[in-house]
DNA sequence: ATACTTTCTTCATCACCCGAACGAAGCCAG
DNA sequence: CTGGCTTCGTTCGGGTGATGAAGAAAGTAT
């Protein structure tokens, strides 16, 4: 068991914390006075302002202006000043790269993606991630010294204790790579790894539908079916690193053959392959390519009635899956991610209905189901987040490129 | 989304952290040196030597004797004083009250117990307990200055921001009763409650299977089938605090019709009264009265088919929420409490054989399967060990009882 | 016995937070 | 527009607690 906090304080252990308390304050808060934070956090008013003048001379906050008088002086508000580092994040697809240059808000600034075999080709797929990376820094014209790290979403899971290696299950090619190691030595900056669908879920955590919530669950429709849990506002990654391996539970036990072994499990169901295929079949003599999950999606916008089948047995088998994952986590909010929940109540009202007919009132009640506003992005976006939100809880992260008092 | 710490330190709250993280040190390390831990701290070595006499005065460690010579002068190992303080468990099940008292190690130094229609009767359930933990009180002549707290673990979620209120759905009558309250007035000593199940992963964690691990999952097998989870050492218990409600997840689609409204949930396949029932059936004309869950543990010891047959088909529907279990959250653990649990392999052997069959073969790589060795008083002791936990993290909960210095 | 290690304490020092006092800047009468 | 009041932010001793060096205590190795 864990008992009590693993670190220990000493003087400038204390100066570190309430340092990295008040960055997280004036970040969430995005303006607010001296005499504010002092307030909230009971630090004491001299003390605020001495780590206030400490973070403005390393760049990180900034004047911004005067606030309205509370019935005395004007206060002066302080600002996180958003542009002070870049963020890289990267997401690895099944078929494709794409790499992002963000600031401290999770606001992209550039955007690469190229198609590419990441199962397969490891070697070439690394070096498409470093060309990709390179054009966003050389784009924005960004000094390596100004950017805090770069985050990777792949898509395998991750084990805790072995952050850059891939699942040789999943993705056997990649057997003899470690991603963390190998990009960290190629840009010489820190590097993050996750999984994609739990980077999906940070990044609906902090820009998305969970915004102010700590716990949350989403699940990633594509080729596959992941799922991703943010738990006390941190990435839950399981005692191995598996957790959220929603795609192989069966739940049509008279279903297809999947390849893990099992029947009817959600992959062979509302998988996107298994998907378009049965839009193929019920549009009948009329097409004999399947639609892509695009045309699908437009097909269901639309009002086609195939397509419009499909996506409701698709909420139908995610709802037996979602209310198992009700009854056990009760989380605040599941949030639907993939391209093909660009459908929004198209497939919210069947899965809800599903969902309802399966899971506890209780946890029901409490637990708002929606789908993803944030984009195709969101992955790469979460990637960045990951680096983010470790620079946030640690100042020491950031890297020292203001020295001396050049303002 | 949560960033960063959420408190401020000052100097005092410097030497709290510290103070604390010895406290936990001695604690788990049972004994150990000043050297060494100001060795494994980092701290220096005549700050430990300072925290270590601060905590010597208040009685929570001592001096154990000398131990081994690493090469120079002998080390004076400190030992934490199991017995400086009790603490107070209370188990509400579901037709009886367990009152213990333990000290800070989790031993149970006295016991009572009575049967009480919990369900129905909140007043004189509370009554019942207030005479229960008067009596183990009083039979070890414990001053209640001395006494850390008291923990209770009930049959039903407990939501996070209302500790005290059972859910209204599951047990209607205590609608107007607040545990909590009721109790801290009752004995005006601090008061945590929490679910049983939850309560059990606690214990199970502490003294049991999961000792030095932070992730685990506990299934509580009896009238209803609850479970619990521990991650990152801290009890989960979900947005609404009704994560683990596992009993009525829907493992047979064919299966009875249920009072939540499914079809072949959980608890009316394998809670007790379907199981004691079904063994009746399979015994025929031998018996009219359905066994109890103890006999049926018994029969099955001895070899009788029925209790086999009946054990078997327990852990083939359990095998089936544990394999979703496995794939959603990949514990390191899972645990099996309740009194049926006590067959062990009888029922470990067709469950991981059910499990086998439906979960990732990563997620079960790593996860062991085991049932509970902690016996009957295992929810109660979870429910002082969560006032233990809360006491160890922060050791200003430790009430003062040495003014000065009476050695 | 002597030299070397390790343990633990003592003491001067230093970093950091705090509280009080103060100047700055605004509100609100009269 | 002037004086009292409030709020904001800074400056400046003072106190608390961690540190590191030095030393005493208590071993081991030769």
């Amino acid at each position: 068991m864990r008992v009590g906090t693993a670190e220990t304080v000493d003087a400038a252990g204390m100066r570190a914390q309430n340092s990295s308390l008040l960055l997280n304050m004036i970040w969430r808060e995005r303006q607010i006075s001296r005499a504010e934070i002092a307030r909230r956090t009971e630090l004491s008013p001299s003390t605020v302002s001495a780590i206030v003048a400490d973070l403005e001379h390393s760049g990180l906050v900034r004047n911004i202006g005067a606030g309205v008088s509370r019935g005395g002086r004007r206060p002066t508000l302080i600002g996180f000043c958003d542009d002070a580092y870049s963020i890289v994040g990267v997401e690895l697809g099944a078929t494709h790269v794409t790499a992002i240059l963000t600031d401290l808000r999770g606001r992209v600034r550039v955007h690469r993606h190229a198609p590419q075999a990441v199962r397969d080709d490891p070697k070439s797929t690394l070096q498409k991630v470093k060309e990709l990376v390179q054009e966003c820094l050389e784009a924005e014209r960004v000094p390596k010294r100004s950017v805090l790290g770069m985050g990777v979403a792949v898509p395998s899971p991750v084990h805790p204790s072995a952050p850059g290696k891939l699942s040789p299950l999943i993705v056997p090619a990649w057997r003899d790579y470690d991603v963390q190691e190998w990009l960290k030595s190629a840009f010489g900056m820190p590097v993050l790894v996750d999984n994609d669908a739990n980077l999906g879920a940070l990044s609906e955590c902090y820009w998305g539908a969970g915004v102010g919530g700590e716990d949350l669950a989403y699940i990633k429709l594509a080729t596959g079916i992941g799922c991703g849990f943010i738990i006390h506002g941190d990435v839950y990654r399981g005692s191995g690193g598996t957790a959220g391996e929603i795609g192989h539970i069966a739940v049509d036990s008279s279903g297809p053959q999947c390849v893990c072994g099992l029947r009817g499990c959600l992959v062979t169901l509302i998988g996107s392959v298994p998907l378009v295929e049965r839009a193929r079949e019920l549009m009948g003599t009329k097409g004999r390519r399947a639609p892509t999950v695009r045309e699908l999606v437009e097909g269901a916008r639309a009002g086609e009635q195939a397509a419009r089948q499909v996506i409701d047995s698709l909420g139908h088998y995610l709802g037996i899956a979602v209310a198992g994952l009700l009854n056990l986590l009760n989380p605040a909010i599941v949030v639907l991610g993939g391209e093909i929940s660009s459908v929004g109540d198209l497939l919210l009202d069947p899965l809800r209905t599903s969902v309802r007919k399966r899971a506890l009132s209780t946890s029901m009640a409490e637990t708002r189901i929606v789908t993803s506003a944030l984009g195709d992005k969101a992955i790469a976006v979460g990637a960045a987040t990951l680096v983010l939100q470790a620079a946030l809880r640690n100042r020491s992260l950031f890297p020292l490129q203001h020295v001396g008092r050049t303002a």
